[in-house]
DNA sequence: ACCTGAACACCGTTCAAGT
DNA sequence: ACCTGAACACCGTTCAAGT
């Protein structure tokens, strides 16, 4: 249905997304995909939903707080990497609210780890912020092919971001 | 010129952009600005330049090195602020290499201070990551105007990255 | 060198109609 | 409920022509 959707703005960039081409790929009229979404608007929503949906229920409660905190990052960074196309719809559209039910699960995470609301906030909007901007910027270097070394550069900047929280969080360790 | 194409991007956003609307706005017919720009992806790569180019200038070559680090994302975090419109240039477009300039030049500072080449690069990537990724996820919460205490929310992550710049300097402070 | 006007291909969407 | 086909408004771009 809308995996089709996906695999066209996956491999060939959000501009090759369209109604007629959607169609031609599923064999179906033009307009047949207005049965499913109103508008176009409808459809992209759709699509970010079903990938940045449900991140949350990933995580396991029983682990320590920073390591929740980190791994959700990990979890984010490998959605948007198996989906690059979504990245253009979180900027182009504006969808960045699709990841408020992961942020509420943080944030609680994160004040039951004695850190203070404010700074909880903060704290998530940076790291999200850096995982949002990597994918962005490693679009832009290898816009079909995967990045070498990728995995590894992602993996220093958010230790450098996950030690500052540690450091700044009441009880360490 | 195109302080035009700049002006409606950055209030109406990237869709209101056409060869038209800014014809109208210029007083001159649709074609005109085929004039001057050979094609649409010619006048969003001049947008681009113009907004991102130059921005290694400002920097103090004087000043210590971390804050020199510090001050060229305050510089990038203000300019992309100051155009909203030019982020989703740089996401639809993969205009990243127009950050080239800059990170060159903050490379040379980094490794003049000790930091190995690989290192400095991966600092780099991860602090350019987080001022983009910052600016793109005020742009989804604030449409339209300023977000109430976004500074001091930039800068708080921005110090989390630049504390952990510093502690792993091989000579602190 | 810079601008104009008409035209073409393309896309999102509407509508009336089919099963 | 889901699909079809023709049509409309819109946009990037080409081209021949004007100054």
């Amino acid at each position: 249905v809308l995996a089709a959707a996906l695999d066209i703005v996956d491999r060939e960039g959000l501009s090759a997304l369209g109604f007629r081409r959607l169609a031609a790929e599923l064999g179906v009229t033009t307009m047949a995909p207005y049965s499913h979404f109103s508008s176009k608007e409808d459809l992209l929503e759709a699509m970010t939903t079903h990938v940045l949906g449900g991140l949350e229920d990933t995580l396991d409660p029983s682990a320590p707080w920073d390591a929740q905190v980190e791994q959700a990052m990990r979890d984010l960074h490998a959605a948007l990497t198996r989906h690059p196309g979504v990245v253009d719809l979180i900027v182009a559209r504006a969808e960045g609210d699709r990841l408020n039910e992961l942020r509420d699960v943080l944030l609680a995470v994160m004040r039951a780890a004695g850190l203070d609301e404010t700074e909880s906030a903060d704290v998530l909007l940076a790291l999200v912020s850096y995982v949002l901007g990597f994918v962005v910027l490693r679009r832009c270097r290898a816009p079909v092919k995967v990045r070498r070394g990728s995995e590894h550069a992602f993996e220093y900047g958010l230790s450098m971001l996950i030690d500052s929280l540690r450091r700044r969080a009441p009880q360490p360790r």
